[in-house]
DNA sequence: AGCACGCCGACT
DNA sequence: GTCGGCGTGCTC
């Protein structure tokens, strides 16, 4: 207890000083009392700088003093300038990722917290207007130079020295001689704010029916979750731009969250186009200055929609209104390292804290949020017609256990069917463009020695090595490991023995090339497109018609529509297939399913081929079918019945360093430590997927719970019975959606 | 996360 | 004899 005192010598009353828990952006068990300056108490969110050993580091005022700490210890952390305050339901958001993640929330408030020059005011330029003095001694530069600031336009000394063509001294002589006024501007021209008048769309009869909801659920400001579920150009973007719309005029930010922001280019025109400007982004590749200018934008409310990937929940929005997750069914919204998080659900966390509505918006949603609009927890806002769109694509399977070159073909192909190769020949002799899809990059997945069996794998990983013909290399797509492409097998020394296994897409292009060599065609995968940019250029290609066929991984299934491309091949429809993953079978069938739209467009009908060894497979079926509801409804029945989830709930923990012996021992530690709980199963420890990976060795544990239990506090109780060496890390992953 | 302290190899 | 490698541990 601290008391106000008397201070004898000098009969000053010494004011008391509070002491208060600092939360610091660091992974500490909790927060550090600190001491505020005298008389000084400020609330929760404050922003502090906090003296920390020899250093001093931004710490948040969290609550209160834990008082564990003696008294004389205790340092004083002093509230910034300006007394920046990060939102309370930032912080009680934040609180809640590190509680569910289970996380220390140091390590979660370091995602939300900027560097100190976020809080500060932004940093501003001096620039010169035309004063009202014109000095005695005049110049022709001096002339020219007044003439030119005569407009009263303010400029920096280069730029109105550039302008009038002169020397950068003759500007700053005018200066001393005040002829020219130094103002002050800020360092960069505000946000614009968006219009939601600026152009008004039509909508059809279902977009209507959602926007209206959703219209609706802003206006009430409220929480409301919603899936905006919708086929391929059904349409869903414009639904929501109406929610935002109706939030901007509530006067209320909008936070839009995007799988990858490599693909915001077109959405960005999009928005501008409804809005009038682009929305502010918040991405990993803004600078540093974009970056403290952002965030301090979203914190002051100047910038009012905001477009960004993950990271972007954690920026300090005081009036949040809505917020959309667009391809809410993409698995890029699981950060899988330091904290890992789901963006999505985190989304649904801070749309309650906020007590705004959140909508997940989907053509082929997450089996959760599916069940979640079933059950009536989500309003399920279905937007059926195609837009534009004569009909969805046709989808035929082929059989590859049949369907092969026989035995008196002269011209074998390995990996384009003869049903597939006859497809091809139609859509070209009909002036119109194909696809051919297959999600593996480089030109073949692994390279074998046929004389003594050697298999080239990854030093630092257990992965094969990818060949890329190309760059004429092995190469890791694991951890970037390359080596030139040998001609001789390290393994017996015998040279032309290595043979390439399997097909990459730079392998069917190259079969592809050989049936058809007139064509044109490109290559389309991100080691062959470097960037956003020359994505767009392949994009801009096939539109343009330069090219006929496009052959590429996943980076060409999403996106764009290009009115020729009637026909898409799936190379390899069973890639990925079971891998003791509960959501294989799901994201098999959303990325064939989102392949398979980019077909066919305005008045004609597309068609899509799947290459498949399985044609009876039921995630085959549903696509040949067109049957995406009774997909979801059987996929639905099976995690039912193995109480997977949404039914049940999985919690994995992963055991990683590089010490193999210390991660395997910890491993086998925890898992004869795993306590005994109702309705909670322990499986493993077993190798990761990747047992190695960039040198750290990996083993993973499974825990399967029944809906009811606190996952939480089964694995905190459990994690508390284990030291763990600081050699050996164990990341707890709480919903894992990936099993490597 | 930093940054220090602390014990074992190659150097002015 | 020191300079310095990064392993372990602490920071209110």
């Amino acid at each position: 207890m601290i008391r106000a005192r008397l201070n004898p010598a000098s009969n000053v009353e010494i004011q008391p000083k509070a002491v208060v828990g600092v939360l610091l952006p660091l992974p500490l068990a909790g927060a550090y009392d600190y001491k505020l300056p005298p008389g000084v108490n400020v609330p929760r969110g404050t922003v502090v700088a906090a003296p920390l050993g020899n250093r001093e580091v931004l710490g948040v005022v969290w609550g209160k003093a834990e008082g564990t700490v003696g008294d004389n210890r205790l340092k004083e952390a002093v509230p910034l300038d300006g007394g920046p305050r990060l939102p309370e339901k930032l912080c009680d958001f934040i609180d809640w990722v590190a509680d569910y993640t289970l996380n220390p929330p140091g390590a979660i408030l370091a995602m939300a917290l900027r560097s100190r020059g976020a809080f500060e005011p932004e940093a501003r330029r001096t620039a010169y207007v035309r004063g009202s003095i014109t000095p005695p001694r005049m110049s022709q530069a001096r002339v020219r130079t007044l003439e030119v600031a005569g407009d009263g336009l303010a400029r920096s000394v280069t730029g109105l020295a550039e302008d009038a063509n002169v020397s950068s001294a003759v500007v700053r002589g005018l200066v001393t001689a005040g002829a020219l006024i130094p103002t002050e501007l800020p360092e960069f021209a505000p946000f614009k704010q968006p219009d939601a008048k600026y152009a008004e769309p039509r909508l059809n009869g279902d977009q209507l029916a959602a926007a209206t909801v959703l219209r609706d659920a802003v206006a009430a400001q409220k929480f409301s979750a919603h899936l905006l579920d919708g086929v391929t150009g059904s349409g869903k973007t414009e639904v929501y731009f109406e929610a935002i719309a109706e939030a901007l005029k509530q006067g209320k930010q909008v936070m839009i969250l995007l799988p990858e922001i490599a693909l915001t280019v077109q959405f960005l025109e999009r928005f501008a186009a409804r809005f009038g400007v682009r929305p502010a982004e918040w991405h990993s590749d803004l600078s540093q200055k974009e970056r403290r200018r952002t965030y301090r934008a979203v914190m002051n409310g100047e910038a009012r929609v905001i477009v960004g990937a993950r990271s972007s929940l954690f920026l300090p929005f005081g009036e949040l209104g809505l917020i959309i997750a667009d391809e809410e069914h993409e698995q890029a919204f699981k950060q899988q390292d330091g904290a890992i998080y789901h963006a999505r659900d985190m989304a649904v966390v801070r749309a309650r804290i906020e007590n705004c509505p959140v909508v997940l918006a989907s053509a082929t949603p997450s089996l959760e949020s599916y069940v979640n609009a079933q059950q009536g927890r989500y309003t399920h806002l279905k937007l059926v017609s195609r837009h534009g769109i004569a009909e969805m694509p046709e989808v035929r399977l082929i059989d590859l256990r049949k369907e092969r070159d026989g035995p008196d073909v002269e011209k074998k192909a390995q990996w384009l069917s003869p049903p597939l190769r006859a497809a091809l020949e139609k859509t070209l002799a009909a002036g119109e463009q194909a696809m051919l899809f297959l999600n593996r990059r480089g030109y073949a997945p692994l390279t074998l020695c046929e004389a003594c069996g050697h298999k080239f794998t990854c030093p630092h990983c257990s992965a094969w090595l990818v060949e890329h013909k190309y760059k004429k290399r092995l190469a890791c797509h694991q951890c970037g490991y390359e080596l030139p492409m040998p001609s001789v097998c390290p393994q017996c020394n015998e040279s032309g023995t290595l043979i390439p296994c399997g097909p990459g897409v730079e392998r069917v292009a190259e079969e592809f090339a050989q049936f058809f060599p007139a064509a044109r065609f490109a290559i389309a995968s991100s080691d062959i497109l470097h960037g956003p940019a020359e994505t767009q250029g392949a994009i801009r290609a096939m539109a343009r018609r330069e090219i006929d066929v496009l052959i590429g991984t996943q980076i060409v299934a999403k996106g764009h529509h290009f009115p020729q491309l009637t026909l898409v091949g799936v190379v390899d429809a069973d890639l990925g297939g079971s891998d003791g993953d509960v959501r294989a079978r799901e994201r098999t069938f959303q990325l064939l399913h989102q392949v398979s739209g980019r077909a066919g467009r305005a008045e004609k009908p597309g068609l899509v081929l799947l290459q498949t060894r399985n044609p009876e497979d039921a995630v085959m079926q549903a696509l040949a079918k067109g049957d995406r509801d009774g997909f979801y409804e059987q996929e639905r029945g099976y995690r039912e019945a193995y109480a997977a989830p949404p039914y049940g709930r999985l919690a994995a923990l992963v055991i990683s360093g590089y010490d193999g012996e210390a991660v395997r021992d910890i491993a086998r530690q925890l898992g004869k430590a795993a306590p005994n709980a109702k309705d909670v199963k322990v499986w493993g420890p077993t190798p990761a997927f990747y047992a190695l990976l960039r040198g750290q060795t990996r083993e993973r544990l499974l825990v399967q719970a029944a809906k009811g239990v606190d996952v939480q506090a089964y694995l905190k109780a459990w994690l508390a019975a284990i030291k763990v060496p600081a050699s050996v890390r164990v990341a707890v992953d709480v919903d894992p959606v990936s099993f490597f």
